[in-house]
DNA sequence: AACAAAATCCAAAGCGGTTTGAATTAAGTT
DNA sequence: AACTTAATTCAAACCGCTTTGGATTTTGTT
C-alpha cells in the first residue's frame, strides 16, 4: 500500500541518503535526480514515517496546549474558538496539535514531560494567572511558546498577543459617562486572571477621569458565566441606587445580566444601558443589523490564528526576538446603550 | 538531567533487554533485578522516548480528534465539554489527543493520514451526519473507533454512545401535550445530523399519538446557536395562530427564544412555555434552586469520559464486541412550563 | 553427581528515518 | 592530457526503544 525510505530507494536503484535528501531539499542533489526521486515518491505512494522522523530530528512537529480541568478554563467556551483559530494554522503548517486536559495540581508536571519527552516543538499558554508560574519553567526549558495574554505589565522577555484591554475598558467606560451615566456596574472576570485586572484598571481610570468615585457595590468578579450576569444584576436591580449601565466581561454574563433587566420589565437601552466586551463567539454572535449588545469586540479565533502564526514562527527561527501584539478592541454600538435616565 | 536506556542498563551492568523487560513487566526478569532496575530508574530520572517507542513498538498511545473547520462543528460548544471530558481520561490512561482542525474537503484525507501515518491508535467521531462516510472508512481502514451519536439506526457493526434522542423528545413533547399545550414548535438543530432527526421523529410520535397535526410553520432545523432561537421566535409569536410551547434543541436558542419571549413583554412558564434538550455545558448551567429551563438533560461531559473509556478500552482489547450505549435523559422541571394559556 | 527443565539474561537485529565523512563523477584549468 | 575543484552520490553510524533466538545459570530429579 505505501513503501518506506529503503523500498523507495532500491526502487530507484540509489541510496537511501541521496532520495533522503532529495526530499527534503538539500542542494547537493542534483535537479534530474531530485525529479527522479519525486516522481517515484509519488508513484509508490512513499510517505515518511514522523515516528521515525521525529526520533533521527528531535523534532516533533507537535504544538502542545494544557488545558486544566479546573472550572476557569475549560469552562471557557473562549476555548473552542481560540483552538479553531490556532488548529487552522497548524494544518496548514503541517504541525500537529496534542492537547493535554489535567488536573491544575498536574499541570507543572505535564510541562516537564511534554518538553523533556521532545513530544513538543513548542507550547501555546492560555490565560496567564497573576504571578504564573508557567511562562518562568518554559523560559528555563528554553521551550518555544507565545502567551495568549501577558503576564505582568513590563515583561517583554517573551512573545504574547493581548487584547488592550485596560483601554479598551476606559474607552468604554468613558462612552458610558459621555452618555451622562454615572453609576456604572462592573461584572468583571476573575481577577486572578491578568486581563480582568487590567480591565478594572481601566474602567477605574475613566471613573476617576470623571470625577466619579467607584461604588464596590456594583463591581464584581466571578467566572464569566450567563447565570452570574443574572443574579448580580438582580441583586443590583434591586438597590435604592441602582446602576444606570453595566458593563460586562463576556457575552455571557451581559445575556445574563440582559435577561435580569427583562425579567424587571425594564428595557436595554433604554432604562439601562448594557455594555459587554464581545470574544466574537461562533455560537453567540453578537450581529445582525444592529447589534444587540453594544460591545468592544475582538475576535478570539482570529487571537487563535495569530498566536499559531507566532509560535511556529518562533519555532522555525529560534533566535528570533519576543514579539508581542497588542490588539485594540473595536467599539461597536449595538441596541444595548443609550442616554443615562433621570433616577430619583 | 535524563538519561535513555542505554546508560541506565550501563549504570545497572545489565543488558538494555533485560532493562526493558523489567521495566515492561515482563515475567522472565526476577523480582531482585526489577526491583534494582526500577530504582535505579528512579534514580537516574529515566523516562522512556516516545518516539522511540513509538518508532518500535508501531503503537503511538495517541487518540485523533479530527474536527471540521466548518459552521457545524467548530462552532459547536458542546466540543469543548466534551473534549474536557475525554481529555480527562486520556491522561488518566496516558494517552495523549491530538487534534486536527482541517477543511471539510481534507477531512477524509486527513483521517487516511492520520492512520497510515500510525500517528493514532484509535480515532473518536463526533456527530455523525446523516450518511455519513468517516464509519465505513474507519472500518475499511481497520482503526478501533467510538462514535459520538449514531449514524443509521440499525448499524451495531461498530461502537457508539448517543442519547435516546427520539424518546427524549417524545417524552417532552408529551409533557407539554398533557399540560394542554397543542400549538407546541420545534427549534430543531440541523438535520443533516442524525440526532436532529431523531429528535424530530420523537416530537412527531408524541402530536400523532395525541392527535396534533404537526404544523411546519412552527418547526425548525437551523445550527444551534442563539440569534436563531431569538429570531424564529419572535417571528412565530407574530403568528396569528402562535405556538403555546416551544420545544428547542440547545440551550443557546432556548436563550434566544427566551429572549424574545421577555422582549415580547411575555413571561415564559406563564404565557408560554419552553422546554430545551440542555447538555449541561459548564458555561451555561441551568442550574439554581429551580432552573431556568425545564430541561432535557445529558452532560456532554460525561459522554466524553465514557467515549473516551470506551475507545481506549477498544484499543487495547481490538477484538472486544462493539459496545452501545443509549443514554435516557433526564428530565428535569424548570421554571419556563406551565399549563397552557387560552388563546384566542 | 549427572542431567533435564526452568529461570534468567544477553547480543544483535529490527523500527524508519537523518546525517557524517568519504568516495566517486563531472566540470573547469592550464 | 593531467590536475584541481566542484558537484553528486554513497556506506555506515545514529536516534532510543523492542524483541527474537540463543546462551548461561539455577533449580529440581533420580
Amino acid at each position: 500500500m505505501s513503501v518506506n525510505l529503503k523500498q523507495l530507494a532500491e526502487a530507484l536503484g540509489i541510496s537511501q541518503t541521496t532520495v533522503s535528501r532529495a526530499l527534503n531539499g538539500f542542494p547537493e542533489v542534483s535537479e534530474k535526480t531530485r525529479r527522479k526521486v519525486l516522481d517515484m515518491a509519488q508513484q509508490l505512494n512513499y510517505s515518511p514515517s514522523p515516528h521515525a522522523k521525529k526520533l533521527a530530528t528531535g523534532k516533533s512537529k507537535t504544538i502542545g496546549h494544557v488545558v486544566p480541568q479546573s472550572d476557569h478554563m475549560m469552562i471557557n467556551p473562549l476555548f473552542s474558538d481560540f483552538i479553531a483559530g490556532a488548529g487552522e494554522i497548524y494544518s496548514q503548517a503541517g504541525y500537529d496539535m496534542l492537547m493535554s486536559v489535567v488536573t491544575p495540581d498536574q499541570e507543572e508536571k505535564t510541562y516537564y514531560k511534554l518538553i523533556a519527552s521532545k513530544r513538543v516543538d513548542g507550547m501555546m499558554v492560555h490565560a496567564p494567572l497573576v504571578g504564573d508560574t508557567r511562562v518562568a519553567l518554559l523560559q528555563k526549558l528554553g521551550m518555544p511558546f507565545v502567551v495568549h495574554g501577558r503576564s505582568a505589565d513590563d515583561d517583554d522577555s517573551y512573545s504574547w498577543l493581548d487584547v488592550n484591554n485596560r483601554r479598551s475598558f476606559q474607552r468604554a467606560t468613558r462612552f458610558l459617562l459621555d452618555l451622562g451615566h454615572r453609576r456604572i456596574a462592573l461584572l468583571n472576570g476573575l481577577e486572578s486572571m491578568t486581563f480582568a485586572q487590567r480591565r478594572r484598571i481601566g474602567y477605574l481610570e475613566a471613573l476617576e477621569e470623571h470625577g466619579v468615585e467607584p461604588d464596590p457595590d456594583i463591581m464584581s468578579s466571578e467566572d464569566m458565566m450567563e447565570p452570574y450576569g443574572y443574579r448580580r444584576t438582580k441583586e443590583m436591580l434591586a438597590l435604592v441606587r441602582r446602576p444606570t449601565a453595566i458593563l460586562c466581561s463576556s457575552i455571557l454574563p451581559a445575556m445574563g445580566a440582559l435577561r435580569a433587566v427583562q425579567e424587571a420589565g425594564l428595557e436595554a437601552g433604554e432604562d439601562i444601558s448594557i455594555v459587554t466586551h464581545d470574544d466574537m463567539l461562533t455560537f453567540l454572535s453578537n450581529s445582525g443589523d444592529i447589534p444587540m449588545f453594544t460591545a468592544l469586540r475582538s475576535s478570539i479565533k482570529a487571537a487563535g490564528r495569530r498566536c499559531a502564526e507566532m509560535l511556529i514562527e518562533a519555532i522555525e527561527n529560534p533566535n528570533l526576538e519576543p514579539v508581542h501584539e497588542l490588539w485594540e478592541t473595536e467599539l461597536v454600538i449595538g441596541n444595548s446603550t443609550g442616554p443615562a435616565r433621570e433616577q430619583r
